[in-house]
DNA sequence: TCGATTGGTAACCGAATGGTTTCAGACTTG
DNA sequence: CAAGTCTGAAACCATTCGGTTACCAATCGA
């Protein structure tokens, strides 16, 4: 069913699966460590306490959201960050700004008046 | 165990909070909802095909994350949004944004050579 | 060619998630 | 006070998630 998605879809059905994707706090900090550079996965994964396999996953699903490009070199994959897919998250944002824009107007008046 | 945490770790806590949140498409759903005006949940759970009681477990979990305000009005239950939290999110997302720029300047590149 | 590295996949497990139905509580109103 | 409305909580269920171990495929080096 998922697997015969339509081509239409695939805008919507990538912006969820960033979301999701950045949802972890694990794949937050792999994405964190793929802003230094290309790293391998057995890389990655020393970072962690957790096993191969698990970060293994995690990359699919970045990679499924399209945040991460594996290239093979040997017998190692070497993963990188391609961060265009957080423009989606970006754009959502912008549509909350003004809200919280406000606040720290708020914030900003509160602490200029008190101090 | 997670109802004892410490002032100290709200911060971190709240900010994983807040991803996880608008990780589900119903909860970013409320928050567009939100940005309307306030709302009672039950007409919240009016623009859904799922239950009240589903709603009202999405709105907790808002509520936790920071996102969602609730005043009582009589028997009904407004909503309100807070997006202050949001502002994690956004200042995250500061630190890729030079990242999908480059992306976006190659792009923009080949575009115009294409063309 | 053979052993060692490297990493993807499968099978499985416990916990969390999103949903439902049901029930109880608080408040308004006739 | 009694009936009706609005909501949260509890109990339960199916599915998903994040993790593990075990195994297999591919590639490199001696």
């Amino acid at each position: 069913m998922a697997a015969n998605r339509r081509r239409q879809d695939n805008a919507a059905f990538q912006e969820a699966a960033v979301f999701r994707a950045i949802a972890d706090p694990t794949r937050r900090e792999i994405l964190r460590i793929l802003r230094g550079g290309e790293e391998t996965v057995g890389g990655i994964a020393g970072h962690f306490h957790v096993s191969r396999p698990a970060i293994s996953k995690h990359l699919r699903l970045l990679h499924r959201a399209g945040l991460v490009a594996t290239r093979k070199e040997g017998t190692a994959s070497v993963c990188s960050l391609d961060a265009q897919p957080l423009r989606a998250v970006g754009n959502w944002l912008e549509d909350y700004r003004t809200f919280w824009s406000e606040s720290l107007q708020n914030l900003k008046k509160y602490l200029e008046e008190s101090s």
